[in-house]
This record gives structure tokens, sequence and C-alpha cells, in this order.
RNA sequence: CGGGGUGUAGCGCAGCUUGGUAGCGCGCCGCGUUCGGGACGCGGAGGUCGUGGGUUCAAAUCCCGCCACCCCGACCA
């Protein structure tokens, strides 16, 4: 993309009603505006963050068999019903509407029930099963307080997948493989190291459920660690029984701050059956279906990246989820230059590579240094004047200080276009 | 929802205590000089001072209500 053609701009200034580092360095690259209080929109780059956070989570979703669906926010009221689930008293965090002639409807803020609803259409048999049902869309929660940039807002970007089993085995055996795509999800990420597998409270479906905790220090969550078992236990269930009972020791375990990046659960046979969706099984029989839901918050997620990378200058996007893997930095309006720079944006996008391309005229060359850093983008390439005497390209990484003088072959290397 | 704080030009802020014709920096527009880490000079545009009411000859400034935003807490299937 071309950066004349880029309607964001950057800025020099921090927004003053963002206190947390997430949103202020977001807000400043022009990654994202706000519209209200923990509700975001996102601009072109921002959505390029997105897009690229969810091919990854996307990806591994469809490793395990995940289906990939797009269902509505708008929500029947009846299904919720059946549930138990649409009165405020239990769920306190709906937004409701109306239907101009008075129909209730709830704006979806999870999606078991209309997801196993659906099912209904399609299983009967154990030869319909089992069945992986994700979708990565908008959800709507009434939080109390939205706080903390992209990480706990009213609308934000969500990953949820839902399982229907035949029996616990199935069951099982499948909730261990999505925690294990989750674990891949984050090493991709790149926060695979700080990640944890987390014991949390199960509510009414089973003992615990599993958070996978990110350490950070604006981590709404505090989790007690254990380092080598590489497991972690959420103050929420912390106490003397619960660590017997999981095998942990208390002078093994180190108290941390924590962002909650995901969370599974094992929901049982409640919500297939509240809904009257069984399947019959080999001998002809009724059976109950056994479900786990298991959600990755992608907005949060891209938060708390854009949290824990980043400098003194600006964000540092790692190369798979940056909004562009070169900043193309044009230094002059030398047709020599223009032409040398065109057409290695040309070459460069051709080979897949995606470069944001400063062609800005009248843009000095310390504006267009720092708008680099501030957007994080992986690689620098300078054209000007000079490159183009010397006959080389100025490489620098965004994690270098130092900017290198290399050749076409040794820049196409770097940057890993095979040629 | 309880406590605390803040709303003044696109952005960041001063002015408010002690009422008297709204200012600074950045950004923006024009001209010129510059041109490898956010240049400089000259000229210019841009504001119902969050909003509604009240007090007053006069309100950004004082009083009351409301709205929005931030932080702490509560809450977070």
């Amino acid at each position: 993309m071309r950066r004349s053609q880029l309607f964001t701009k950057t800025s020099k200034t921090t927004p003053a009603d963002e206190t947390v580092r997430n949103a202020q360095l977001l807000i400043q690259a022009g990654f994202i505006h706000k519209e209200m209080a923990g509700v975001y929109a996102y601009l072109p780059l921002g959505k390029r963050v997105l897009h690229n956070i969810s091919t990854i989570v996307r990806e591994e979703m469809n490793a395990i068999g995940g289906n990939e669906v797009w269902m509505t926010v708008l929500q029947p009221k009846d299904i919720w019903e059946k549930t138990g689930r649409w009165d405020d008293k239990k769920v306190d965090n709906w937004f409701k509407t109306k239907l101009a002639n008075g129909t209730e409807l709830g704006v979806g803020l999870t999606h078991e029930e209309p997801i196993t609803d659906m099912l209904h259409e399609f299983v009967s048999s154990y030869r319909d099963m089992p069945v992986y049902i994700y979708q990565i869309g908008t959800k709507f929660r009434n939080e109390l307080r939205a706080k903390s940039g992209l990480m706990r807002g009213r609308e934000f970007l969500m990953k949820d997948l839902y399982s229907f089993s035949r029996d616990q085995k199935e069951h099982d055996a499948f909730y261990e493989k999505c925690a294990e795509a989750y674990m891949k999800v984050y090493s991709r990420l790149g926060i695979g190291d700080i990640t944890y597998r987390t014991y949390a409270s199960g509510g009414i479906f089973s003992q615990f459920s599993d958070e996978f905790q990110t350490l950070s220090h604006v981590g709404e969550d505090t989790i007690y660690l254990d380092e080598t078992k590489r497991l972690a236990v959420n103050k929420e269930i912390y106490n003397d029984e619960i660590l017997t009972q999981l095998g942990l020791k208390k002078d093994e375990l180190v108290e941390k701050r924590a962002v909650e990046v995901g969370n599974i659960f094992p929901l049982g046979t409640k919500y297939a059956d509240d809904l009257g969706v069984y399947y019959t099984d080999e001998h002809g029989k009724q059976q109950s279906i056994i479900m786990g839901c298991y959600g990755i918050g992608i907005s949060r997620l891209m938060g708390l990246l854009a949290e824990h990378f980043a400098d003194d200058k600006g964000l540092v996007w790692p190369e798979n989820i940056a909004p562009a893997k070169v900043y193309l930095a044009r230094l002059g309006e030398d047709p020599a230059v223009v032409k040398q720079a065109d057409e290695l944006y040309d070459s460069l996008m051709t080979a897949g590579v995606e470069v944001l391309y400063d062609d800005r005229p009248a843009v000095r060359a310390g504006e267009k240094f720092a708008d680099a850093d501030l957007l994080g983008i992986p690689y620098r390439v300078v054209i000007s004047d000079k490159t183009v005497a010397g006959k080389f390209y100025e490489l620098k990484a965004r994690t270098s200080d130092t900017a290198g003088q290399v050749s076409a072959e040794e820049l196409r290397k770097a940057l890993g276009i095979n040629s």
C-alpha cells in the first residue's frame, strides 16, 4: 500500500483519554479509532493486524477439524429462555433490543444457544458426529466498566468454537487437542513462552475450566504459577484444597499478573438437553450430546500484542502479524530515486511481500523514519539519491539500531524471497 | 453502581482561584529557504469554551442538573 493513499495519519502526541499503552500507541499510530469507551473501530493498518491474528487462529482451528461459520448478532429470546440465560439475574451483561412490534431480541454475547439449536437441522445420528463449529465475529457485552483499551471492550472480536461429542472420551480427547491448538496459536503469535494454561472456575458444569493466561503488567487476573510444570491457578479458585487436588505445592508457585487470552470450558450435556438436541446411537437409542466451548479474544490479543511488542519509539510487530513486512521510505523526488523505489515496491509486492511504501512528497526523512518506527513495521528499506548513486539498498530491522547497505540479492534474501 | 479526576480549535494544553471582547504548541493552508531522525521565516484559516438551566450590566470563569471520558473499587457465562 502506498502511504500517499492511506487516509490515516500518525500523531506526535498520545491521546489524553487513554492511559494504557496499547490504546495510546494504536491510536497514535492510526491503527484504531475510539468510537466510545470500550468500542473501537479498526482502521486499515489495524484491520490488517486483526486479520493476521485471525488467520493464525483460523488455521489452527481448521487443523483440528473446525468448521467455520458466521452466526448472527441478533438472537431470538426463546432459545435463551430454554437454557435459563435470558434472565438478567442470570446473565447481567446482555445488550437487548426490540423489533418494531415489541418482540424482544438479544444482541449476541456468546453463541452456545443459537449454534446448538441450529443442529436440530443437521444432527440426528451418531454418524453425524462429532461436530466442531467455530466463528470469528463480533461479540457484545454490556460490561459495567470498559477499560485498558482493547483489553476489555463492550464490542470486541472473538473466536468461539463449540464441540459436540458423542461421549465423554470423545469430548475429553478433543478438549485436549483444542488446548494444544491454543498453545500453538500463542506460540505463533510470539507469546508462547509467557502464556500458561491456568486452572480457573468451571461454573456450573464442571469443577474447572482452563484459561490461557499471558503474563502482563496490564493483566486483570492474578495467577499462581508453577514455572517448571508450566501450569497456573487463577486466584479466584486458589486455596489449599484445590492445590492438593491439582498436585501443586504452594512454595513452588509465584504470583503474577496476567491477561486471559483464551478460555475453554466443558459444558456437559446441559445446552443440548435444554434445547432438545440429541442423537441416536448405533443401537437406536437416543443419547445426550456432550459439549465444550472454546474462546479466544482476537481484539484483546491485538491489545496485548501491542502492549507487549513495543518500545519507546512505538510498536514492534512480529513479522507474521505486522500490517506490512517492509516500510519502504523514499527520500526525495529525484526521478531516478522515484523510479527505483517504484520498481522495488512492485517487485516486492509481486513476490508476495507486503510493503507500506512511503511515497509522500514533501515529507522529510526524519518524519518517515519516525513513522516507520511508530508503526512497528519489521523492516525499513530506504531509497535515496545516496543509495541510487551507491547502487545499494539500505536495510534496517525495526529491532535494530543500525542500518546496513545491501545488494538487491541480499535484500531479497533478507526478506525471505526465493529467487 | 460507589469513590476520585477531566471536558476550551483536528491533537496536546494554558486561562477558571479573584467574572470584563478566548490564548499557546503541534497539525492544517499559501509563499520562500531547507532536505538522511518529526526543519526555519513570513502570511493565513480554524473555537456554540461538553450540554441545559440559573445568578449577574456582563459567565470559559460562580451555582444547580445532565451527558461524555479516564482511574480505583464492585463486576467480568
